[in-house]
DNA sequence: GTCAGTGCAAAAGTTTTGCATACAG
DNA sequence: CTGTATGCAAAACTTTTGCACTGAC
C-alpha cells in the first residue's frame, strides 16, 4: 500500500509535467481518471470506467466524451495501454511492467502473466522479418478453474 | 493452384454438409463470402469485406447483415476465426493452421507466423494457472523494413 | 408449399465532433 | 484574461434486429 502511494505521486507529477510541456491543463477530470486506472487493476472499457467514475463520484458529473478523450491522451502518452479481449470489447489498464494475458472465455476473468522465454523468442521473430518492434501482447482464452467445475456440474 | 482449388472443395463440401446437418440453407451469398476469404489471404473487415464481395459481384446487391451474419456463423463454425488488431478494428480470415501475427503499425501489413516454443510455453502456461485452453494468440506490434526506410527518408 | 435466409431500414451501441460554458494557468 | 478542457447533444460509425419477401429444399 505504501509503496502504490508513492508511485502514484511520482506517476501523477510525471503526468503534470506531460501535461504542462505540451501547453496542457491539469484537471480534475483527469486526475480522477488516471487514479482510478492507477487504483483497480481490473481492465476498464470506456465504459465501465465511465459508469465506475460517476458511482464513485457522484457530484462530479463527468462526461462520456472526457472519458474517451482522456482515454486516448493516457494511451497516447504511454501511461495506460489497450487490449481487445474479442468479445468483451476494448480494456484499458495501467501500464505497469509489461505482462500477457490468460482469460477466461465463460466468466471473463483475467490472469496477467509474464514469460521470460516468450519474451526472448518474440524478439528473435521481429527481427527475423526485419521488423522494428513497438510492442507485443499475447492472449490465452481458456476456460477457469472455477468455471470448469461449475460446468462439470451442471453434466 | 491446383491444390487450393481441390482443399477448397472440400471445405465447400464440408460447410454444405454442416448446413444441410443444422438444417439450415446454402446460399449463393453464403458461398461467396466462404469463397472470397478463402482465396484472399487478406485480413477483411466485415465492412471491407462487403465493398469487396459488392465491387467483384456487382449484380448479386448483398447487404451488410448478410456478412455480419454469415461471418458470424463461419466463426461459430471454426471455418474462420477473427482478431482485433488494435486501431484496425476486427477482422476476419480464413482458418488454416494456427499461426500468430507480425502488424505493422504504420502501413498495416500483416506477417504470419508460428513458433513451436512459443507454442508449447502457452500450453504449459494455461496449465500452471488450471486453465483449459480454448484458443490463443499473440500479435507483435512493430514497423516493417519499407515503412522504416520511408521514416529514415523523412529525416 | 414451407421455412430459413435475404435485403432493407430501423434500432441499438459505440465513439467522435461541434459548440457554448467553465476554469486552469 | 486567454485559451484549453469540459459537458452536452448531435453526428458518425458499427453492429444487431424486425419484417416482408425470396428462394432453397
Amino acid at each position: 500500500m505504501e509503496c502504490k502511494a508513492i508511485e502514484y505521486h511520482i506517476i501523477l507529477e510525471q503526468f503534470k509535467d506531460l501535461l504542462k510541456q505540451n501547453g496542457m491543463k491539469y484537471t480534475l477530470q483527469r486526475e480522477i481518471i488516471l487514479k482510478t486506472l492507477f487504483e483497480n487493476s481490473t481492465h476498464f472499457t470506456p465504459e465501465s470506467l465511465h459508469r465506475f467514475i460517476r458511482d464513485s463520484y457522484p457530484n462530479l458529473n463527468i462526461g462520456v466524451a472526457t472519458i474517451y478523450r482522456t482515454l486516448g491522451l493516457l494511451e497516447k502518452s504511454d501511461i495506460i495501454s489497450s487490449i481487445s479481449f474479442g468479445i468483451q470489447g476494448k480494456k484499458y489498464e495501467f501500464e505497469q511492467t509489461h505482462h500477457d494475458h490468460l482469460i477466461c472465455d465463460e466468466c471473463g476473468d483475467i490472469v496477467e502473466f509474464l514469460d521470460k522465454d516468450i519474451e526472448k523468442k518474440q524478439l528473435e521473430i521481429a527481427k527475423e522479418f526485419g521488423y522494428k518492434i513497438v510492442s507485443h501482447m499475447m492472449q490465452i482464452h481458456g476456460i477457469c478453474p472455477k468455471c470448469q467445475a461449475k460446468l462439470n456440474e451442471k453434466e
